[in-house]
RNA sequence: GCGGGUGUAGUUCAAUGGUAGAACGUCAGCCUUCCAAGCUGAAUAUGCCGGUUCGAUCCCGGUCACCCGCUCCA
């Protein structure tokens, strides 16, 4: 199968090409960690700036016809740990676990309940939490018939552990199998400080988010801004994965590019709304479009516990190699109400209250659409998108990255290693790198190095050749369709500039 | 965290209880007027730790990493 995008060959493609490494290579690697390499950093970065360029420098024209405003922040990674108990991530971003010793199973504790009989028997049954027709199967299997009547309903995580040799897990044939249970923190944790105590523990954010809430009132102060606004930020955020996978899609340190959209509680459902669809937009503006990228609402019982009020979330999918025919999260836009604002509000006795003199002087705690991307799964897109194989072409493959994305945006190619071509050659490369990422490549045939820059993902390459002696013109080949023209060498900005926009 | 699988050069693959090979890629030189051409040469590998053995890349144990399936996934 030519024309499949297989998982291996971009992996493998991003490692022999300097995109993506493993973390710690030479050590044998570390699961969840990865490396981004000469012509990773390219591509990461052009889409982060396009991102910030699209959210802060020049954010899109409002619902109203003005341009809206947003701001943007970098804040710690490091917060104070109270920051993490007001946000929920402390109480409810770890979950207790039990682990079955017969079936292999695991199960969250807290969604597991167990039927003590009410005649006294030995055997205590354990089901999982709200789903009936489990139950009704189970005590048709293993209690004859007896009904959730029969028995008392108790929370697993409410029993004293040395009770769990009487409790049959749910698939098991025996009782006691079920282990202690076993906190699940998705929290990396460190200490401020070179004494580590309970004293200075501290988390690594597991969002950017929150970085921007403690920061609402500060640039409010401080900024002029006034409601509806924005707040933008993009970096690092570590999650202590149960099971990193799939490449650099599900890593234990990612990056976000997250904007807090701050409004009037009754214009919520209205900037959600536009912010879905300028984020949408935003992906297939850089070469996601058509089928691979889809929307996808979020079912209630998946929902954020920010987001149990209101509007609810909606993602933006994308269909990788890994996932097809299904799709993976690129972004989530959603509605987290006033959760975080009230929160923070409580815990740190600080007044979020906004002052609306546009509103009769209404005071009210803003409501938020939280379009949240990921940096860097959206470079696993781009890269997953642009991966072309090609048996017609000598390397065999090509990344079609759009020509704003691509690492290098062109590459300068004299014919022939000898003579005037590799001087002329170096006098349009230094020209054109003021305002390019630009290769220069020397050595080798031409074929060679057309391959070479196809599987980078180059849009164009510029080759000087004796008529260039000449005329003062080179052969411009584009990428895609391999087609050449000839374009005169103090057109090739404007030519680049054109091909950017 | 569980089960299964896989670890040999940058990549894809060979081979072997006793000197680890190839292709492509990479690098250097020659050649070359437009798509990995040709010639010459070079560098680079048995994931890591331990055991058995005179000798282990090969057998055994552990570990790490990756892949698949569960589980999990604010």
């Amino acid at each position: 199968m030519p024309n499949e995008k297989d998982m291996k060959e971009i992996v493998a493609l991003c490692k022999r090409r300097g995109f993506i490494f493993a973390a710690s290579d030479i050590y044998g690697g570390i699961n969840g960690f990865w490396d981004y390499g000469p012509l990773g950093v390219e591509l990461k970065n052009n889409l982060r700036d396009f991102w910030w360029k699209s959210m802060v420098k020049n954010p899109p024209i409002g619902p109203d016809g003005h341009p809206v405003q947003i701001v943007g922040v970098d804040s710690s990674i490091i917060q104070n740990p109270k920051a993490w108990v007001a946000s929920g991530h402390v109480g409810g971003f770890s979950d207790p676990m039990v682990d079955c010793r017969e079936t292999k199973k695991r199960y969250r504790a807290d969604h597991i309940v167990v039927l003590k009989p009410k005649d006294g028997g030995e055997r205590w049954i354990a089901v999982m939490e709200d789903d009936d027709d489990f139950m009704a199967a189970r005590l048709k299997k293993v209690a004859k018939g007896k009904t959730g009547d029969d028995f008392a309903h108790v929370l697993l995580v409410d029993l004293d552990t040395s009770e769990y040799a009487k409790v049959l897990a749910p698939d098991a044939k025996e009782v006691g199998t079920l282990t202690e249970p076993k906190e699940f923190n998705l929290m990396f944790e460190s200490h401020a400080g070179p004494i580590q105590s309970d004293d200075n523990k501290v988390y690594l954010r597991p969002e950017t988010a929150q970085g921007i809430f403690l920061n609402y009132k500060n640039v409010l102060d401080s900024s002029r801004v006034k409601m509806p606004f924005g707040i933008a930020q993009i970096g690092k955020a570590f999650r202590n994965e149960v099971n990193p996978r799939n490449f650099i899609f599900r890593s234990r340190e990612f990056e976000q590019m997250e904007m807090e959209w701050f409004c009037h509680p009754d214009e919520a459902k209205t900037w959600r709304d536009f912010w879905f669809e300028q984020r949408m937009k935003f992906w297939e503006a850089i070469g996601l479009a058509g089928s691979n990228l889809i929307k996808r609402d979020h079912d209630d019982d998946e929902l954020s516990h920010y987001a149990k009020e209101g509007l609810g979330t909606a993602d933006i999918e994308y269909r990788f190699p890994f996932t097809a025919p299904g799709y993976g999260e690129l972004e989530g836009v959603a509605h987290r109400c006033d959760f975080d604002l009230n929160a923070h509000q409580e815990h740190s006795k600080t007044k979020m209250q906004y002052l609306d003199t546009e509103r009769d002087n209404e005071k009210y705690i803003p409501h938020v659409i939280e379009p949240a991307a990921g940096l860097t799964r959206g470079v696993l897109a781009l890269i997953c998108e642009a991966y072309t194989p090609d048996s017609n072409r000598p390397s065999g493959v090509y990344l079609n990255f759009d020509p704003k994305m691509a690492p290098k945006k062109a590459a300068i190619l004299p014919l022939i290693a000898k003579g005037d071509h590799p001087k002329v050659a170096e006098k349009i490369y230094m020209d054109l790198r003021e305002e390019f990422e630009i290769d220069l490549d020397i050595k080798q045939n031409i074929g060679k190095r057309y391959a070479r820059q196809d599987e980078i993902g180059t849009p164009y390459c510029f080759t000087i050749d004796d008529q260039t002696i000449e005329d003062n013109t080179v052969t411009a080949r584009e990428r895609n369709t391999m087609a050449q023209e000839r374009v005169s060498i103090d057109k090739l900005s404007e030519y680049l500039r054109e091909k950017l926009k």
